[in-house]
DNA sequence: GCCTTCGGATTACGTCGTAAGCTTGAATCG
DNA sequence: CGATTCAAGCTTACGACGTAATCCGAAGGC
């Protein structure tokens, strides 16, 4: 196609056009964000590239370490957040704030590559998300040490850290990416555990059209199911009633309090035993 | 293969063998729970169960919809949970609490599977993980509503039930399925984002072999890369010392201690604006 | 000059989800 | 009872996927 033109406008200098895993790695992540996970295909990503599917593989080994790459890239975007600093200049409390909003940044620019960061498998047990990168880790135990945090205090409040900012963002971004509802319920079973099922429709009988939506692609439909008019008065009488509520926003609030709440709660644990 | 031979075993009393919905991502889940979510192939699960793979489709739509029966059953089993209640005996904190240890228990019988539970689109945005249905979102509200709370802290209740129980056993699952360590680190990027990147050995050289493991499988690799003997101790001097600390298992303790504390802030926020 | 090296294109294979149509045997009805 | 119906399961086939193997042409070093 086009020519044989070789603009040749690559940075490192050397063979080749522009090419490179970060490139590659952006260009995945591009359509992530446009059109969900399952839409950065290697051929995708290629044609996005000016580039058959197969050249990528001269930079890149595997389709999962390219996704290990772009999650690399996504926690990558804390390096250049000018408002996350890389040792702690006004305590801990400031720089483990300023660094959990650097991550609220990624994951909402990001919201249908997050689940990546959250669920790809580590290298380690330890090595969690949503930071991610051995770099990132030594960054912020040594920030604690460095600010008079025992060992296990540093350790405590690194999980604190981690399992707050997972739950947190995994719902704001959860709910940034939903799919259209089904007509039937479908459920198995109730929560009372006391009737079967007292389901009236059974399985979806008009279903016949697919869309590719596996944990690999999750898509963009921001349509929102209006509660108000699409949930069964009888059969969920609270929800009705809470639905608009439940679909109010509270994420940054909540993020704000829940945040504070966690970094007393690591203040508490320095007062219990202190060092 | 076989014979003709038609057992009719089946329990619903009518036609074809005992194949159904349900049955099927049974199948599914337990394919999963051996060797991760990508085992779960529609001709694989067909197999499992004596079956092609298109017969499925006599009882699933699409895959897609299999994945969120899955789902469905895996959060069902909270109905069968002996501990859990489905309205409170004894006020709201140990509602919650048989609650929350209910989803636990699930999460870590499927870790596998939970990153789907945590990760699949919902039909609304404010249906979260872990519990995902309505039914039991509708038990859990409803609950705390007879327990006195208003909507607005019932609402609140329901986000930061979620929330911690999402980040603490996303941690903990995540945590059960790690795959094997890459020689070369490969980050664009330092946390101190000073330096443009200081690593020695770039992308991997050796790494032909390939096991299929996106986000759909994770594989079981139960291997630990054990801390202390792999960490690069000049790059990483604060990893490698707490090394042993970073291995060590909390996660029993520190659930119950953070799910303690999330009842706390709840109950807080009762105190806060009395009913 | 040649020769190595390396980045990209080509071809091809096995597996995946699934659309379309066929087969079959139990349930139903005359 | 035999004819009909029809849902459950089978067969075939297609396009998209990840990727192994191979080839090619140009840039760099000698």
């Amino acid at each position: 196609m086009g020519s044989t033109e070789q603009t040749r406008s690559a940075a490192s200098g050397r063979r080749g056009r522009g090419l490179s895993a970060e490139r590659i790695a952006r260009a995945a992540l591009e359509l992530m964000d446009e059109s969900g996970v399952g839409a950065a295909s290697m051929r995708a990503i290629g044609a996005r590239l000016g580039v058959e599917a197969m050249s990528l593989y001269k930079h890149v080994a595997t389709r999962d370490a390219l996704l290990d790459a772009v999650v690399e890239l996504v926690v990558a975007e804390l390096n250049t957040d000018p408002d996350v600093q890389s040792s702690p200049q006004h305590g801990w409390r400031e720089y483990l704030s300023r660094l959990a909003h650097g991550v609220r940044r990624y994951a909402r620019a990001h919201p249908h590559a997050f689940p990546l960061v959250t669920t790809r498998p580590a290298e380690a047990p330890w090595v969690n998300p949503p930071l991610r990168s051995l770099p990132w880790i030594e960054s912020l135990l040594s920030a604690l040490l460095a600010e008079g945090f025992t060992d296990d205090q540093a350790l405590f409040a690194y999980r604190s850290f981690n399992s707050f900012l997972l739950g947190y963002l995994l719902m704001e971004t959860g709910a940034m990416t939903v799919h259209d509802p089904q007509p039937g319920d479908g459920s198995f079973s109730a929560p009372g555990n006391s009737e079967p099922a007292p389901v009236p429709g059974g399985l979806s009988p008009t279903r016949t059209e697919h869309e590719q939506a596996n944990l690999e692609d999750a898509e963009s439909k921001t349509e929102v199911l209006n509660p108000q008019d699409d949930i069964d008065l009888d059969r969920y009488p609270v929800i009705h009633r809470l639905a608009r509520g439940l679909a109010e926003d509270h994420f940054t609030e909540e993020f704000e309090s829940g945040l504070t709440d966690m970094l007393d709660r690591i203040a508490q644990r320095l007062a219990a035993n202190p060092a």
